[in-house]
RNA sequence: GGGGGAGUGUCCCGAGUGGCAAAGGGGGCGGACUGUAAAUCCGCUGGCUACGCCUUCGUAGGUUCGAGUCCUACCUCCCCCA
């Protein structure tokens, strides 16, 4: 479908061409309005969490891409409908924030994309608004009579998501419905009040940006445009961004930079080229280059992406040291010191410290149960000596000269105590 | 409002005759093979001061030597009728 349409504005061109378009509503009316340079969009994020995890990170990169292309990008905060609660789909309905916790939240969001995207007051800085704004302050009659009359159910019914649900036997309650009202409407007033004429956001959200476009023309705005990406699974197609650990945060101390690094070290081979395509900014030649690379060159691709994602996350620093602590813990079986740490009493292991328990002080495990039944399965190590008997005693003897054990759970995941 | 059905190992799905730490999947973790990949094969997948002890089957009681399993009430969800 994009095949066909050649556009000439930075904007279209780059994301067509590094895979970020799913769907558009008018891809020659999208290409005139970011042609023109004065390109406003918007993309809503969720604040229930104090930070964003790698399954935002596409529509970060779409953001930060309009804003290099000339455009104004928008971080629209959920504050007012996270006050209501998401339900796109979700069995439990999320508990209610406060309003501190909320405010907390969008500031932890805030730094993530500070990394990406400037700020400012200027033509083509980015703002960041939250729907709290004006929905907060709603009143029903009145956002009745002015926008509610102009959804049709007719044509809300019809659309997959609501067909979907009514379909299935978890119903579809009134709020939820109403959630899609509520979008629109952000649409409309961001429009109003930034001239932004198009939402972005991942292909679920087709319908809902959909939705505000309709509602926009109804309404009397200027034509409004959509812009879905694709959903990211990796090639086996599981959903992205979800590990052992848990969700991969864009937050150094939710996430250190080192696991971050490593996350995208792992991906899978025939995700490299995507991958380095939607969250690098390096170029497509190189691009074509890395993902060429066959057997077990595709490293070096896999690397690159590592260095790339984690340095305009955390900073080069950070990526640099990332990289060095892996080189030398996989590739030179070198004991780096940069490894997470994790600090014990230096009498704990005069006293001798149990292994079990050494492995979940570590967290490498979460209990001395699932340590034992590593240990049967030849999981642990002991600097770099696999565990064998679950009496085991770790004591003084086990210090190296640097006065830390390393701990391992499987080839990867590496830990340091450190006597103190 | 009336009738019928369902809630199981806190990741998910899902068997279960009164003796059950509870079948089987998926997912996840570990091992082997590799390249810190994928695919494949194997093992593990309640907790602990661990040849023993403790806590689990929507919630609270009850019957029983013994209850996921039987009885009662309550909660939640689904379906049909109104």
């Amino acid at each position: 479908m994009t095949d066909a349409f050649k556009p000439r504005s930075d904007f279209l061109r780059v994301l067509i061409e590094r895979g970020y378009v799913h769907q558009c509503s008018d891809y020659a009316g999208l290409d005139a309005k970011a042609l023109s340079g004065s390109l406003v969009a918007y993309i809503g994020f969720d604040c229930t969490a104090p930070s964003l995890h790698v399954g935002s990170l596409l529509q970060i990169m779409m953001l930060r891409w309009l804003q290099q292309t000339g455009g104004k990008p928008l971080a629209l905060m959920g504050g007012g409908t996270t006050m209501v609660g998401d339900p796109s789909g979700k069995d439990e309905s999320r508990k209610l924030l406060s309003v501190e916790q909320i405010e907390a939240n969008k500031t932890g969001i805030r730094k993530v994309f500070d990394r990406f995207i400037t700020f400012g007051d200027g033509r083509h800085d980015a703002v960041m608004p939250d729907n709290a704004g004006w929905l907060a302050t709603l009143n029903y009659i009145t956002f009745l009579r002015e926008v509610g009359r102009h959804f049709s159910v007719n044509r809300m019914l019809a659309m997959d998501s609501v067909k979907l649900r009514l379909g299935r036997e978890h119903e579809l309650s009134f709020l939820e419905f109403n959630y899609m009202c509520l979008q629109a409407y952000d649409f409309v007033e961001l429009n109003r009040r930034c001239g932004c004429v198009l939402q972005m956001g991942g292909s679920d959200q087709w319908g809902n940006i959909v939705t505000g476009l309709d509602l926009g023309r109804r309404m009397g705005t200027e034509q409004l445009f959509a812009l879905t990406s694709p959903l990211i699974t990796t090639a086996s197609g599981a959903k992205m961004g979800k590990t052992a650990a848990g969700a991969v945060w864009l937050d150094a101390s939710m996430l250190a930079p080192y696991d971050y690094w490593q996350f995208w070290r792992n991906c899978e081979d025939a995700d490299v080229g995507r991958f380095l395509k939607l969250f690098t900014v390096a170029p497509l030649g190189e691009i074509a280059r890395l993902e060429a690379l066959g057997g077990a060159e595709i490293n070096e691709a896999k690397k690159v992406l590592a260095n790339e994602a984690t340095a305009m996350l955390h900073g080069r620093v950070a990526a640099e040291e990332a990289a060095a602590t892996a080189r030398q813990t996989f590739e030179e079986g070198a004991l780096a010191e940069s490894l997470p740490t994790v600090d014990v009493a230096a009498a704990e292991f005069e006293a001798g410290l149990g292994a079990l328990t050494a492995f979940v002080r570590a967290g490498l495990v979460a209990s001395t149960g699932e340590a034992r039944r590593q240990i049967r399965g030849g999981g642990l190590k002991v600097n770099d000596v696999a565990l064998a008997d679950e009496r085991a005693v770790i004591g003084r003897d086990a210090l190296m000269a640097s006065g830390v054990v390393k701990l391992s759970l499987g080839r990867k995941k590496h830990v340091l105590l450190r006597a103190v």
